[in-house]
DNA sequence: GTCTATAATTTGATAGAC
DNA sequence: GTCTATCAAATTATAGAC
């Protein structure tokens, strides 16, 4: 994850392995990665990685999965807490992930969307850990929502839609190599939420 | 895609040698199934899949990813058209797609999906191929919302939205192992179907 | 804890007999 | 066109010196 804290010298090395992995995570999914390629990347010599994770390519995964996920979700939060209302701040959400995937040549999207596509039919402690994170994702959603009004139910399928609304939206873009899907995403979850508020406050 | 017509005996070798990697990248993606599993699931001999596919796996990738694609474009339609109305035939939609994924053990969802992001950033060509379908998926969608009166433009992106949400859906169910997400963005595709068609009738 | 060398297996791809 | 044997390189993982 480039936007947070890139990985300084003194970092240790058991963090610039997981900061690593998170990147190559990213671009590559979890199986078009190699171990080789993510103590590479992190300065570090290979068998590091075993004695961190004695647990292998699985237990690495899986701490990858859940550290980028909490930075990920901090990256949001806070985008959003920035903006004065609900509204806009899912408006900006949408732009920022655009602008996100724009500046890094469509590469910087959901930092865990392929690893989950990757293992759920295939390791299931991935995808347990990728499901946890999804859930913390849904759950901090649906607070912000709740804090307007909503109703529990209603706020979490709200936050359920707009982060679908924003999945398949970094799906289309990376393939299109294009935002048009972004703005049509974003568009859609506006209106969504402005919906919500809406019946909310009638009740 | 089991959904579609098995590999019969008789069956040629070089579309045996498609359908099995259709079948394995849906739930493995691209990067994690071999050309040995492959030939293997098709009970082809190793050989034929470089005869038949002299550019290797990318190549034999990108064919997979169009066919697989095109035969799923065919089933959600026929799905469609078998009800009496959009709103309607979008509810199926998603109800179709929940039933998919229950009854395969959640491994039966988007096609090309894993694929599209496992090489966005790795593969031009397949990435180019990915994004074909994708649009043609679009464009299949969007003449349908045309039919039902919408301008072009808001079909374009009402089919866009149904998509997104679907494949948002097939994330979070895969990885959660449950069809919540499905209720939660059929009921939101319904919505925007409903506001969408409101729209057009009123102008 | 750090780092190197290497084991054991699998990968995509090729050559060539039939 | 079918099929087998094999190559060179990459993979995850381990052993063990320092």
């Amino acid at each position: 994850m480039s936007q947070l804290g890139g990985s300084a010298a003194t970092t240790p090395t058991r963090e610039r392995i997981v900061e690593a992995g998170a990147e190559l995570f990213l671009r590559q999914g979890y199986v078009g990665t190699g171990m080789k390629q993510i103590v590479t990347n992190a300065s570090a010599p290979f068998g590091s990685v075993y004695h961190f994770f004695p647990g292998g390519k699985e237990q690495l995964g899986a701490e990858v999965v859940r550290w980028s996920g909490a930075a990920y979700a901090l990256l949001v939060k806070e985008a959003m807490d920035a903006e004065p209302d609900l509204v806009t701040a899912v408006e900006a959400a949408f732009v920022g992930a655009g602008e996100a995937l724009r500046t890094s040549g469509y590469a910087d999207a959901c930092p865990i969307a392929t690893v989950a596509l990757e293992v759920s039919s295939t390791s299931e402690p991935l995808r347990v850990a990728c499901a946890e994170v999804f859930e913390s994702w849904i759950q901090g959603l649906a607070d912000r929502y709740q804090a307007e009004g909503l109703g529990a139910e209603a706020a979490r399928t709200l936050a359920q839609v707009f982060l679908m609304l924003l999945e398949g939206a970094f799906l289309f873009c990376r393939a299109a190599r294009s935002l048009e899907a972004m703005d049509a995403a974003g568009a859609a979850a506006v209106a969504a939420t402005r919906a919500g508020l809406a019946a909310a406050t009638s009740s």
